[in-house]
DNA sequence: TTGAGTAAAAAAATCGATTTTGTTGAGATG
DNA sequence: CATCTCAACAAAATCGATTTTTTTACTCAA
């Protein structure tokens, strides 16, 4: 789940890092607000020194902005770079994709398989987003899984988690949810037949409808409001 | 010159960042070593604090590597990552080479020049090492510069660094050094002609050769050894 | 009223010490 | 002789307190 921290259940660090990214993702914070660390500090229950290696963690990673000598802020989010992790993440999926098809084999079939099956599963509980997400996040990587770059799957899941953190704003549309869902299905198949072409148009459809609708959003939301 | 922090001099952190992270590249230490906290404190003079921040930010990066309990170790180098880093680089510079040519403009096209003509002086003074790589870094990156995608730019500042990485352990090689020079006017008289094709199979042919030299060196220095 | 200067308050960064965890090796046991 | 246990040690992670810097609030003069 975690990028770069071949993390640890056991580290007060890795555990603020894996919760604080998520409540980043999820939108908790207001873009631009700048984060009051003892705040923190006792919200997520940790200590400074953790909680500081995991702003610091985070802050590498994009999530976070560092300033000089007045703490951690978070990024404000502009239309413009929306499109431009829309765009770049649609070229390294396609990217990856193209080798998936060419690199996998049965047991990266299986995989991807039994992601599209959760995912199915997670679909009919509406009302658990969070299980949803994590199972479309699997989901899309088990698809690009067998590629075999490890930098960039690196890069993907980052622009993934980008990308997340402005489709996130946009309320939950049942009609879009039902297109999206049909295109995994259609994904897995092509997957399948490894239909390169045609998994690619698809893959790019799918991520411009996700764009579209975080689009719709993200106007709405201060771009730089200080606390 | 560094990738996430928008880095200031007067963080203890944010120094030992740049240095470490040069030292790092530069391999003062030996891929696989296991990085002695307590060492580097007294080596780089500064408290625990920031260098664990530190650390945890090059960890982030990937520059380093964090394993639960056991503190940070350089990451081991296989000729595998090297072709896998090598050949995403090449796609996405090409990539961005692309966009630059595109959307680039006078102001672009001077820095280019200024940019390539401080290479040009860093040439003249072949023990300079550290002041050519600079110059050499910073002409890669004035003529993507006007690329139009920040994220992309920072991905291939990541890679290069990963490259970079690499490419330093092999011995300095003047007839190399020399073709390398020669793509770098090139480089710039296509980019003032705006020769998309030519520019692309250039850069190609440009990051291939570092590659192959690079991988020469690769097979040497043992992949995974603890201290 | 505004603006520069300054002192008090708040926040961030850092330090030193403590706690926790992993590692090593001697001795006991099968 | 190999293996297991457990104490002693070393290293990493964390905490609490201190130092440094920024921000705020206020005074006084133009």
């Amino acid at each position: 789940m975690t990028a770069s921290p071949s993390a640890s259940r056991d580290m007060a660090s890795s555990r603020v890092f894996d919760t604080l990214k998520q409540d980043l993702i999820r939108g908790r914070f207001a873009a631009g607000e700048k984060l009051a660390i003892s705040a923190l500090k006792d919200h997520y229950q940790v200590g400074l020194s953790p909680l500081r290696e995991a702003l610091n963690r985070l802050a590498a990673y994009g999530l976070l902005e560092q300033v000089n000598q007045r703490g951690f802020r978070v990024p404000a989010m502009h239309l413009e770079e929306l499109d431009d992790i829309a765009g770049l993440r649609t070229q390294l999926e396609c990217m990856a994709l193209t080798q998936a098809f060419q690199a996998g084999y049965s047991e990266w079939e299986s995989q991807v398989l039994a992601a599209h099956h959760r995912l199915r599963r997670a679909d009919e509980h509406p009302e658990r987003v969070e299980e949803w997400e994590q199972a479309h996040l699997r989901f899309h990587r088990a698809l690009l899984a067998s590629c075999g770059s490890h930098w960039l799957l690196r890069f993907i899941e980052q622009l993934h988690d980008q990308f997340d953190r402005y489709r996130r704003l946009a309320p939950p549309n049942p009609a879009v949810r039902k297109v999206l869902d049909r295109q995994h299905g259609e994904l897995v198949e092509l997957a399948l037949s490894r239909d390169i072409r045609a998994a690619r148009a698809l893959l790019d459809d799918h991520i411009r409808m996700s764009h579209s609708v975080a689009r719709g959003c993200c106007e709405l939301p201060a771009s730089d409001d200080n606390t």
